[in-house]
DNA sequence: ACAAACATACAAACAAAGATGTATAGATGT
DNA sequence: ACATCTATACATCTTTGTTTGTATGTTTGT
């Protein structure tokens, strides 16, 4: 073989990912080689030192095609009927994540960082869930805040409701993403998160 | 060297396990060598290889010293002031599960489960973590369909209040287990929990 | 428009480093 | 004397990073 096309070069690259998605996942991602991922899809090794600079690299590019801050669901949900109801904002916003999460990739990929991933190089599982995790806090704060002064909050402080709110949202979503199959979170999850909103609505 | 007494033999182990758990710590479980665990703990791969087939029959042993079933924290709890106080039971069972969670050496196990280690021969951390989370479902459940029965939940179903307990319990667990130390379970997670179930208890 | 010249996209081969498992030697309690 | 515990030595396998080779796009000069 030899140079393709720019479009032709670009497939192989996403190629590459998708086949590191997928051993990732078999096999984990300290247990499956470059030369498995190269052979996975149908090329070598030479292809992979080509477009990446090494595994963690790789790793890295995978992340990025699935990467999504939190604000953006509330952007998209954030009209003016919404304005004046934070806890129904919230509840929107975390529908819509779960909508994505359950994209096949970004399930995939999720999946890969908890349970199929530990720390290499510059790649540390537990650094990245922990800036998610400020992400999230912080905009969940922003929301119960303004929820407590419009007076639609139980006795709980903003802080307290934040944190469990944010603890429920995990444990949810990692509970998910270990179950098989037969767990949706866009039905049950949004039933859960539901049903907590709807204890710390006050009456 | 050669053979110590049958204690030093025995300290011997299990200081080849404490040195595991450290190096499994600080740089993964599979960046870690039987070599370095054997050097970081004074000895040769001779010893290791002599009380352990290998990397994951160490593994084992070191999930072995800390190995509690959720069953258990009940039982130290239930006394018959609480017999007919399930909620509070829950309350006092994860108020001991926390104390037993802080000590060190539980705490780094589960670290090391969550953040420093991917499924390797027969170890399988999702499995593990699901089989964790099946214990606590089903004796979750049975103290929540009692609070039911005795007419002290809300208007949530056993079901649904034990998947939602259960989500907020093991959110707010990695999340204590990501920081690094300025979060105590004890006091705020013991909070977090008596918040919970405050919302859960029928006014 | 059409070569020459260059850059790109891979494959293939190589060298070095680690890790694993095993076999064996040696020392010491019992 | 013998079983137990630990160190040492060895052979093998895997992975990684690098280098080199090469065919084909792509661009540029004329």
């Amino acid at each position: 073989m030899a140079r393709r096309t720019k479009a032709e070069a670009a497939a192989t690259r996403e190629a590459l990912i998708d086949a590191a998605e997928e051993m990732f996942m078999e096999h984990g991602v300290a247990r499956t080689s470059l030369e498995q991922i190269a052979r996975h899809a149908g090329m070598t090794r030479g292809a992979v030192y080509w477009h990446f600079k090494n595994k963690a690299d790789l790793f890295h590019a995978m992340l990025d095609r699935v990467h999504m801050p939190f604000q953006n669901l509330f952007d998209e949900v954030e009209g003016p009927t919404v304005d004046n109801c934070p806890l129904e904002a919230i509840r929107l916003a975390c529908i819509k994540g779960f909508a994505r999460a359950e994209q096949p990739r970004n399930k995939r990929v999720h999946f890969i960082m908890m349970y199929r991933c530990e720390f290499f190089s510059d790649i540390d599982p537990q650094a990245m869930q922990e800036e998610i995790s400020k992400d999230i806090l912080t905009v969940l704060l922003k929301y119960f805040q303004l929820a407590a002064e419009n007076k639609q909050l139980t006795s709980l402080s903003p802080e307290a409701a934040t944190e469990l709110f944010y603890a429920t949202l995990s444990g949810l979503f990692t509970h998910w993403l270990r179950q098989s199959d037969n767990y949706s979170l866009e039905t049950q999850g949004s039933a859960m998160i539901g049903n907590l909103l709807h204890l710390l609505r006050s009456a």
